[in-house]
DNA sequence: TTGAAAGCGTTACCAG
DNA sequence: CTGGTAACGCTTTCAA
């Protein structure tokens, strides 16, 4: 900048302020100095820039997902790219896999760079490192999951009310007999997954078989066990709910291999690509990612841009998506 | 760190060498250092960092992508993300969706943030802002596609060699009419993929229909319709060979709406998430998009480590996956 | 071993 | 409208 300034024959700061399109600058300066900049080839760069700027922003923003190569988080991802586009801003991204420590320091690199603001798939068992991040400035927003932080903002899921009214679809089909498959009980939308499970066994009467509850179903082989030992069972179920994508994969690729996929229903959580081309399709409580990312960047933007309101909690809700493997009809008859 | 600085009682120098885990401090002064540290709940801010630090590395890449939201945009990105954190680099990422100018954008946005180097997904028409990067001092690599800048390193895929292989086999399986569904000719893989067609049908001494050839479809709508029309030739294709993922839904979509999936064969290049469980599992032409990932974030760390060697350029091969769509007979007899 | 001071590239302030 | 200068938070050099 310096080398544009004397090349251009003029102060350091008129180059400054050319660069930064601040207006006041005679048009024959500017051109002066654009000139010397293209010649020099002068790169601007940012991150002095921001270390001096008044408002310190970097114009960077941090996201901790769970796995960037999940469906869910890709797609999350994507529309918060999108939304911080709009202004200028790129995403820094990083996954933990659940794993706490992986978080803890995802967060600390992400401060360290000073990123504008960080969104956040809590593993949740990090809360304080996440409200120490808030106290010393960078607006956070919580994502899929709630802390147990109340100030922090968050955008979840009605992941109860989701499961529940499948629970009632499989029993208004006539099933007595479903089954429940869970992710780690660490992860808080696997604990409301199968707390919406138990309330939709109640509100439609139905007894809770233990047996037919399997919890800290990690991942696609355990799903296929899993399923494959219900399935063993001296008196089976006849329905499968399944909470977690991966999952509901397992348990499909199960079905799949005992020829079971037409005469055992099963309701996945979480939108699957291609889910529609199987037969039957699967039927899926889906959320939908986008609508999730652009609402935190949005939530979060409001915060860098100095709201200091009270935390919002934005709730979005599912959509149940029929597509065969839950309108299976169950021995309950209708 | 002023502020720790006169709190503990030192220079601010000392402060500097504790946080970087120098070593010549003497115990008893790195202890004051941390305290203070701790309870004036200082943190270290690596732009700063970077800025005055004498190899000026922010510890940070970038990396342009089609779309994160891909499932091989998706994968690429983890293996990136993986490799980078093993040194303590972050990943920033971005989409271009194909689109040359948001490709220009990102490629400035990243070299003003002084990333440490670029991985990238060529569009293929911003050849001189990438050499220009490089140029000044950013390394390069590109992913997925060559640039015709020869001087910089590549990972690719022998793009040819799996279609051609596919074609070879749909023939010896009887097919006599084969058609190609290919992706924007300006997209290199798509241009790649297209010759190895015509070279697998040359080998096998097979007619070339270019009634059965369909270029510049893009995306999953696109594909749908394109098979639609294709299908509804006087004289079909029996055989089809996608070449990209969106592509290979969109056919498979159209042809189980119209229930062909059982009798005309399909070959895809690159794998879908879930392709095995459907019927018939849908053969691919698959790549390994955490190899290409790897190796990408491997060549661009050697250049950052200041290797000045020639521009190396990786071909990873493709594997083929049968799984029923690709070894549907067709009437040629064997 | 330690600290004072210079300076990384930039923007903010203030005087001209 | 323009330019000199201080300062952002840090590392590096150099002298003590």
């Amino acid at each position: 900048m310096r080398d544009v300034a004397t090349m251009a024959g003029v102060g350091i700061a008129t180059v400054s302020r050319v660069v930064n399109g601040k207006p006041g600058v005679t048009p024959d300066l500017a051109e002066k100095v654009t000139r010397a900049a293209e010649l020099l080839g002068y790169r601007h760069d940012m991150t002095a820039s921001s270390l001096r700027r008044a408002d310190r922003r970097t114009h960077t923003l941090g996201l901790i997902l769970e796995d960037a190569a999940n469906p869910f988080s890709a797609a999350l991802h994507r529309a918060v790219e999108d939304t911080a586009a709009e202004r200028g801003v790129l995403v820094l991204a990083g996954s933990t896999d659940e794993d706490p420590v992986r978080e803890r320091g995802l967060v600390r690199t992400f401060t360290a760079r000073r990123v504008d603001g960080l969104i956040v798939v809590p593993t949740g068992r990090t809360d304080t490192d996440l409200d120490a991040a808030r106290g010393a400035g960078t607006p956070v927003v919580c994502v899929d999951r709630p802390t147990s932080v109340r100030e922090v903002d968050t955008v979840t899921v009605d992941n109860r009310a989701g499961v529940r009214a499948a629970v009632g679809r499989l029993h208004a089909a006539g099933h007595r007999r479903i089954a429940f498959l869970g992710d780690l009980p660490t992860i808080w939308t696997a604990e409301e997954r199968h707390a919406g499970f138990v309330e939709g066994l109640a509100e439609t009467g139905s007894v809770l078989h233990p047996a037919l509850v399997r919890r800290a179903v990690h991942g696609v082989e355990a799903a296929q066990e899993a399923t494959r030992e219900l399935l063993a069972l001296p008196r089976p179920p006849t329905a499968l709910v399944s909470g977690q994508n991966l999952v509901t994969v397992g348990v499909r690729k199960t079905l799949q291999d005992l020829r079971r996929q037409h005469d055992v229903a099963l309701i996945g959580f979480d939108d699957l690509p291609f889910a529609d081309l199987l037969d039957p399709g699967i039927s899926v409580i889906a959320q939908d990612p986008v609508a999730i990312g652009r609402e935190a960047a949005t939530l979060l933007f409001d915060r860098v841009d100095g709201d200091p309101g009270p935390a919002r909690h934005r709730v979005l809700t599912t959509r149940y998506l029929a597509r065969g493997s839950g309108e299976l009809p169950g021995p309950g008859g209708v």
